[in-house]
DNA sequence: AAAGGACACAACCGCGGACTG
DNA sequence: TCAGTCCGCGGTTGTGTCCTT
């Protein structure tokens, strides 16, 4: 049978999509939910077909969706996963949370896959390409892939043994053909004269516990010092966000033996974010919410950190869908109350993305409010 | 400083599966 | 069962930006 066109194309705009059309987009869905992709642009007043605006959306302008390169170690899940699953990115992309298809299909094609033929790796068999190739490749548990790790400890990855891994870290320096016991490594010998040693290294995030302040009830605060960058933090499940709820403060903090941070330090409020020398904020302790929002978005070249709360969030959206030059001035109170109006009566769909929001630490929202 | 190439990423295209009447 | 419709997926293209010469 014939197949009908997605959609009337006539007069119909195609190519990059504008902040305006970003902003009718985002409103209409956001108060009316994802309802009929084909009936979506003619109702939120586009002159854009369906399959675009769902595109631009999921792909883009979805709340939860983490922006930025991908971390060392979602490279890692995506080498793992493509080597069981081909180029299926869409079930890639499921089990990164905020990550898209497209997202992880272009950093693919753009990123690994000349890093895998860099170091000697079939992208399309993941196996050598030649025995000769002066690149060494150790993959362990060349039998139980990451999908099977994870159903068979039924864990996060993060919660793997890391000092182990670090004592494997340590052994590789002065051993590159060592084997890692718990991590894929693949190491790399220099191909040109002068280059200085290529050595990758994938494996899973280096332990939380040093450098990293724990709350008390399991809220895992991330101190950027640590080695690894803001991507590379390792995903933090909804279920391991939690925090006490006090009326005004955060009761206490334990911190690990190494950190620098002492509870009393963060007691005192803010004194605990100056000796971090982050933005000043406050943590959202509210009972009546749902969850806390932990919203980090941490740029790791200007080392500035947001967390989000819901005002936060709302009122980004209120600038975004109701101030078309907005000066990042968005703390009206009035403005907030009417887009938290927009938040209370959305239909289930835009709910849903409110509370990822709260679920994912590394969401952003594609937009500079700044 | 300018031109051209390389790169990265957003967006489009078309196919196929799922769903519905 | 089948035609019609919608949505999701994977491949491909277009375009802006960065880098090199």
């Amino acid at each position: 049978m014939g197949r009908q066109p997605c959609c009337d194309k006539v007069g119909l705009k195609k190519g990059p999509w504008t902040a305006e059309e970003d902003k009718k987009l985002i409103s209409f869905l956001l108060t009316n939910g994802q309802c009929c992709w084909r009936a979506v642009p003619k109702l939120a007043g586009l002159l854009r077909c369906g399959k675009s605006c769902r595109l631009r959306w999921t792909n883009y302008l979805r709340p939860d969706l983490k922006r930025g390169l991908l971390s060392e170690y979602e490279e890692k899940m995506v080498i793992d996963l493509h080597a069981q699953l081909g180029n299926r990115w869409s079930k890639i992309a499921s089990h990164l949370p905020g990550r898209t298809d497209n997202e992880i299909k272009n950093h693919w094609n753009t990123h690994i896959k000349k890093k895998l033929k860099k170091m000697g790796i079939d992208p399309i068999t993941h196996k050598p390409l030649s025995n000769n190739h002066p690149i060494q490749i150790q993959v362990q548990n060349q039998n139980q892939p990451f999908l099977e790790q994870q159903e068979q400890s039924n864990q996060s990855p993060k919660n793997v043994d890391f000092d182990d891994q670090n004592k494997e870290k340590e052994k590789e320096k002065s051993d590159t053909s060592s084997f890692d016991s718990s991590s894929t490594t693949i190491a790399t010998e220099s191909k040109q004269e002068g280059k200085e040693e290529e050595k990758i290294v994938m494996m899973m995030p280096p332990p939380l516990i040093d450098d990293t302040i724990i709350m008390e009830n399991e809220m895992i605060i991330m101190n950027n010092n640590n080695g690894f960058c803001t991507d590379e933090v390792p995903i933090i499940e909804p279920h391991e966000i939690l925090v006490p709820c006090s009326e005004n403060s955060p009761s206490s903090i334990s911190t690990s033996s190494s950190s620098s941070f002492s509870s009393s330090s963060f007691n005192s409020n803010n004194n605990f974010l100056k000796d971090l020398q982050l933005p000043d904020f406050e943590w959202s302790c509210n009972n009546d919410q749902n969850g806390i929002i932990i919203n980090n978005d941490i740029d790791d070249n200007n080392k500035n950190v947001t967390l989000w709360d819901d005002d936060d969030f709302i009122n980004c959206l209120n600038s975004l869908i109701n101030d078309d030059d907005d000066n990042g001035d968005y703390g009206e109170n009035d403005e907030s109350s009417k887009q938290q109006q927009v938040f209370d009566n959305a239909p289930s769909p835009f709910c849903q993305y409110s509370k990822m929001v709260m679920d994912y630490s590394e969401c952003s929202w594609p937009y500079d409010f700044s």
